[in-house]
DNA sequence: ATGCATGAGCA
DNA sequence: GCTCATGCATA
């Protein structure tokens, strides 16, 4: 039940032992990983039925995430950088804006209206177009061809890793928080940036200006139209991001920027790289900007734990009561449940998480609940599926 | 498209 | 140990 155990990850050491590929059968997104895909190491362990049989599966995989302190790789690693990521120091130490944003701010006008989630989401609709194709990718995964103009070269191989200077854009004047402040204030601070569009005064905000959560909700949806229309698929994207300006992003972030699944605060840092991507993608007049990349690096995982219907069921029951059980009680749970405790603390941090999404799972529009005053701790329910698509 | 996981930075 | 940003693996 636990750990899905099918599954072989692959090592991508120059060519050591090709067991076997999956049957294509269902793996739709096999292409964009071929080059991990090639070599694989078929690493089925005893498939350990039982959570407390700790066995974790640690897995390599080849990533070039973040940093990878065990990036041991066969291969040979490139130069990518474990550790240091001047992204976030830059914004911390040298961030004298964080600080700032830290403490005062939040002094905008509140005439709000809306509700946190509920003014995101105000706009449900529309988008027909964009959903089949969404689907599409996956099964047309084009080559990561990312020259902006895309496709002209079948680029090969894929996954990079430069990745640098992850704020080196813009930073947003002043108001808005950066990285992580006190989660109280952010999330205040996201609830009233969201409630009111106000400040501003927005004149073209095409990327750099604070965006208001309507801006960001019609960027995203143009996004993804010029997108599609353009042929790239979401992981392009994110590659390209990566070659254009350093700071690669994977199908999935593409996807929660698209669905509006980030944070606001996360959602206006990548805004501005988007968009710049999306111009160039344009106005690409085959201008060959782009080389490649690299792969990646070798790096552990556990295996994705995959927790059982029921059980989940009792984790969001305690979730509702205790949205922030205490280690105690993570202990007992998990114990109850049969789950490691690091497992269930994950699952709760991942539950909170989600919670704190601008896009709230259950679409509950607008008009409705809000008003969560100052504290903000019950979560608006969701729960209907909202036709994001 | 999303569930579980990792890791940085902070407290 | 939490939050937050992000991503691999998966359904």
């Amino acid at each position: 039940m636990a750990t899905t155990a099918s599954n072989h990850y692959n090592l991508l050491s120059s060519s050591s032992s090709i067991v076997h590929a999956e049957p294509g059968g269902m793996q739709q997104a096999a292409g964009y990983r071929d080059a991990q895909t090639l070599v694989q190491s078929d690493y089925t362990l005893q498939s350990n039925g039982h959570p407390l049989s700790h066995a974790h599966q640690w897995i390599t995989a080849l990533s070039h995430g973040d940093g990878a302190p065990w990036s041991t790789s066969p291969l040979g690693q490139q130069d990518i950088k474990p550790s240091v990521q001047p992204s976030r120091e830059e914004l911390h130490s040298a961030g004298s804006l964080q600080h700032q944003s830290r403490g005062p701010h939040l002094v905008h006008p509140a005439h709000g209206n809306h509700h946190s989630a509920g003014a995101w989401r105000t706009t449900t609709s529309a988008h027909l177009p964009s959903m089949a194709s969404t689907n599409g990718q996956g099964l047309i995964y084009s080559q990561p061809s990312f020259t902006v103009n895309g496709m002209i070269n079948p680029g090969t191989g894929q996954g990079m890793h430069h990745h640098g200077l992850r704020d080196a854009h813009e930073d947003h004047h002043g108001d808005h928080g950066h990285q992580q402040q006190s989660q109280q204030q952010q999330q205040q601070q996201q609830q009233q940036q969201q409630q009111h569009s106000q400040h501003q005064g927005h004149h073209d905000h095409s990327d750099e200006d604070t965006p208001t959560s309507d801006d960001l909700e019609q960027f995203a949806k143009q996004f993804k139209q010029r997108r599609i229309k353009l042929g790239f698929t979401q992981a392009d994207v994110g590659l390209a991001l990566g070659t254009l300006y350093g700071n690669v992003f994977s199908q999935t972030t593409i996807c929660r920027f698209e669905a509006l699944q980030l944070s606001f605060k996360n959602m206006c840092k990548l805004k501005p790289l988007l968009n710049k991507w999306l111009e160039e993608a344009d106005s690409s007049s085959g201008s060959p900007t782009s080389i490649d990349k690299i792969a990646a690096q070798g790096r552990k995982r556990k295996k994705r734990t995959s927790i059982e219907v029921s059980v989940k069921g009792a984790l969001e029951s305690h979730f509702l009561k205790c949205p922030k059980p205490s280690a105690q009680e993570i202990t007992s749970l998990a114990d109850s449940l049969q789950l490691e405790k690091e497992v269930v603390r994950v699952w709760f941090c991942n539950r909170r998480q989600k919670e704190k999404r601008m896009t709230p799972p259950g679409g509950t529009i607008p008009g409705a609940e809000d008003v969560y005053g100052a504290s903000r701790d019950t979560p608006p329910h969701h729960g209907v599926q909202t036709p994001v698509q």
